[in-house]
DNA sequence: TGAGTTTCGAACCAAATGATTCAAAATACC
DNA sequence: GGTATTTTGAATCATTTGGTTCGAAACTCA
């Protein structure tokens, strides 16, 4: 009654599209690229052989699919992060725990799937991809350290460029480790410790 | 007269084998792990495919000897640009400015062999490895930041094991982007900027 | 020169892998 | 209930890959 054409016409699929594409996203990001074979999507899918390939296509798109989906959900969570906070230490350290807690949550894989997988993917719309990704992320804290300068909360000389890499690289250090299996506590503390770094002020802006 | 038993007894090999496995470090670092095949390690190597496998056995025993081979030219020249250098700063900077050359040098693959390939490799001795190495470059920074106040370049209450790990994650960070092809003169730049932010002073230790 | 030793190159084999085909199953529409 | 439509599972095929075998080649030593 509520849906009458709501339904495609034929046998209705056993598995959900999204649903099986975050599956084949921890696939990859246990196994690596090369690593996964068919049968590894197949079986983490939960999607037939044929429907796989009839609908997502090869292991190539999978994986493009599931980069691009992965992006999307981690950096909205890390802008989220970022953007809620009042003060700008908060906005750091949330975006710094927030890089060590996705890089260490538990039934997951460890480390991130754009730094620890992506990269060894020779692919040119991977690569861009990814360079974009990097980007994108530098401007978006440089932006908040923009607002920091307006909101008082760092001096107008700040070097908000140099230090919107910085912070990216710190957490790409911190991400890198949890890969490696360095717990979860001592990498927040360690995040804490980058905020400050970054964040004290500097006795005087010599040279 | 010179050698007399200097050679051994059969037909002499036809590659060199420490070469052989310099040219399969590049072979893993290009592709990765699961990337390479065997015909790549015989092709790359330059050693035919049973000599291959009577000399160094399978991939996984290539990759072990590639890896430490590596690790250890690697940190002895990360240890030399730190300890040479007269003052602290001279030491940061050759030490970030090293992860950088080394992850941008030409006629090799980018980013580093430890960061970007190894953590991928599913093997307990490998993990192993890394842990200790990267647990190695923090105690050696730590060591060189202590060497550092007491020649008073630093002050006695300069946060050492702090500073160190981000140093190493900030050199992780720039090898990371390296790896996606940020191009090196950005990268120097902005391993002096690294530098700068650990070493210039600070106003007050507040909190 | 010839016997002994080690490596090399080509061919070979079994297993794994990527990809497709086809009949059966499950649904909507009439 | 019958037909059209879409998905599913099993089987299938060609290719790639890891690993081995074996005779020929290249060398030392006597």
């Amino acid at each position: 009654m509520i849906q009458n054409t709501a339904r495609p016409r034929g046998r209705p699929r056993s598995f959900d599209e999204t649903g099986a594409l975050e599956k084949a996203t921890q696939v990859f990001w246990s196994k690596g690229y090369d690593g996964v074979t068919i049968d590894d999507l197949v079986e983490g899918m939960g999607v037939g052989r044929p429907s796989l390939y009839a609908i997502f296509g090869d292991k190539r798109a999978i994986f493009l699919r599931a980069l691009k989906g992965y992006a999307e959900r981690k950096g909205a969570a890390a802008t989220k992060a970022l953007l809620a906070p009042q003060t700008l230490r908060d906005s750091i350290v949330g975006f710094l725990r927030y890089a060590v807690e996705s890089a260490t949550e538990k039934g997951s894989a460890r480390g991130c799937l754009m730094m620890c997988v992506a990269p060894l993917v020779n692919d040119v719309e991977v690569q861009q991809f990814l360079q974009r990704a990097v980007a994108g992320g530098a401007a978006l804290l440089e932006r908040r350290f923009q607002d920091g300068i307006s909101a008082g909360d760092i001096p107008p000389d700040f070097p908000v460029a140099a230090r919107a890499i910085q912070v990216t690289d710190l957490a790409r250090g911190l991400t890198m480790r949890a890969q490696l299996g360095m717990p979860r506590k001592t990498l927040l503390k360690e995040a804490e410790e980058a905020a400050d770094l970054v964040l004290l002020p500097r006795r005087r802006a010599s040279k």
